[in-house]
DNA sequence: CGATTGATCTCGCCC
DNA sequence: GGGCGAGGTCAATCG
């Protein structure tokens, strides 16, 4: 239906440039009515209290406000955002008439005062966390709506590096035969399970990248798990699968009498 | 300039809405030039290749260009951009006039043909790394400069933990003297390294939360080293710190010979 | 919910 | 630049 440049109705994005404290907030809580991805842009304040605890000063950041309950403070430095809270939020805004601060402005009248602060608040529970920035001047509002359907296309992962192996077992060793993947042992399940041409039981932990000791102590415990659990006492191989190792990870895997193979996922 | 909040020059958002995909293009370059913050709101296909490859098919998305390097593309859930890329980037726009792509279009004069597509293409080397989005549809470009010189400040962290130690050795147990952080073991830096009132060798691993099998690994490791480290054959304890443990990870180190001690960084 | 682990993890520190 | 570990990690899966 849509030849070349005509708009979809469910395609929007409405902005205040300059906006006031007042119509910022407006445009706000209007756009999280609608579900729409929010952002604010101007000079704020930023607060957190939860799993730990944090505190910004005033400063120019772009805020995110997104319909499923997450938040996201940029600044223009890093790919992380400075602050933020997870999906499953309740978003707040509203002004602060500075009516709770201080009363060193008693001279001013108490009507249509032009408020000191428009406060956005995301809160969620389980943990409890809280999440504020206030600002104190606001350059740009914007509410954006529109659809996604698509779902991201991505290989190179380590189940892409699984499947490789089990199409072609002879890549980790000639013989090899995969018995299992996501094996359940008393310390967790392991990546491939199987036995080798001499039918000895073989465990295998794959890594979509160069790996260092952590691997090698999370195949250590596989390795030790199954040999108490099969308690034959028969030996069990463990092999690490990834493209390399640092040199503490190798010396690690022949202290314990652990073995690699040098894979990737493509 | 405006009513009572006064603008800092160096504050500034320019905001396009519905622009064609040549005048964005323009503030886009412009916005970069100018190493501003760039954001894009439309519809668009993501391209990814570098340590994995990843597509992603048409949608509404809103994608973020850093003044850094760094890119972000957000869909409307998730705390995660669906693809970024990392500082250090160089951000690339232009326009595909469709000259490239698909030569079916030839009845097409090759004169001001209004552009197919918007392209960002944002690439870095160590890793070989591209992300490319393709809008077809461009609902809105703003650019974003202002100041930011604040850090942030954060308490509840496994430093906050160390220096709480410190502070009270007691509370690790009766007895106990540090001697040295981040001591250098053949293993890695543990967190903690002392002695306790017998004049034992003891290894303190900190956790700011709830552990997994994954520290006590960490912990092993340590163990291990610095007992070969000091080639006395001496016992080296190993204790734990963190609020609690799962059971799997109170598993491994009552068969390790491990200790814990509930401490939170607050 | 908690537990476990992967991730294009990112980030910072230090060699 | 690589190695190593922390992170308010997040996100997915499974019990």
């Amino acid at each position: 239906m849509t030849t070349g440049t005509s708009h979809s109705q469910s395609s929007r994005a409405v902005t205040l440039e300059h906006p006031g404290l007042e119509s910022a907030c407006e445009a706000i809580v209007d756009g999280l009515e609608r579900e729409a991805l929010v952002t604010v842009f101007g000079r704020c304040t930023v607060d957190y209290e939860g799993r730990a605890s944090s505190t910004l000063e005033a400063g120019d950041r772009h805020v995110m406000l997104k319909p499923d309950g997450a938040v996201l403070v940029h600044t223009d430095e890093g790919q992380q955002p400075v602050n933020w809270q997870p999906p499953g939020c309740e978003h707040d805004a509203f002004c602060e008439s500075d009516a709770e601060a201080n009363a060193e402005s008693a001279d001013e009248p108490d009507g249509d005062v032009e408020p000191r602060r428009l406060v956005l608040e995301s809160v969620r529970s389980t943990p409890e966390e809280r999440l504020r920035v206030r600002f104190e001047r606001v350059l740009q509002v914007s509410t954006f709506s529109g659809t996604d359907e698509s779902d991201l296309s991505l290989s190179g992962t380590e189940e892409d590096l699984r499947q490789r192996i089990l199409d072609e077992p002879d890549l980790l060793e000639t013989g090899f035969t995969p018995l299992a993947t996501e094996r359940e042992t008393s310390a967790g399940a392991v990546d491939v399970y199987g036995e080798d041409a001499a039918g000895r039981t073989v465990v295998v932990e794959l890594k979509r990248r160069r790996v260092g000791p952590d691997a090698v102590g999370q195949l250590r415990r596989y390795v030790d798990a199954l040999e108490r659990d099969l308690h034959a006492d028969a030996d069990v191989r463990g092999i690490l699968v990834a493209p390399s190792v640092t040199d503490r990870a190798d010396r690690l895997l022949v202290d314990h009498g652990l073995e690699f193979v040098s894979l990737e996922p493509t």
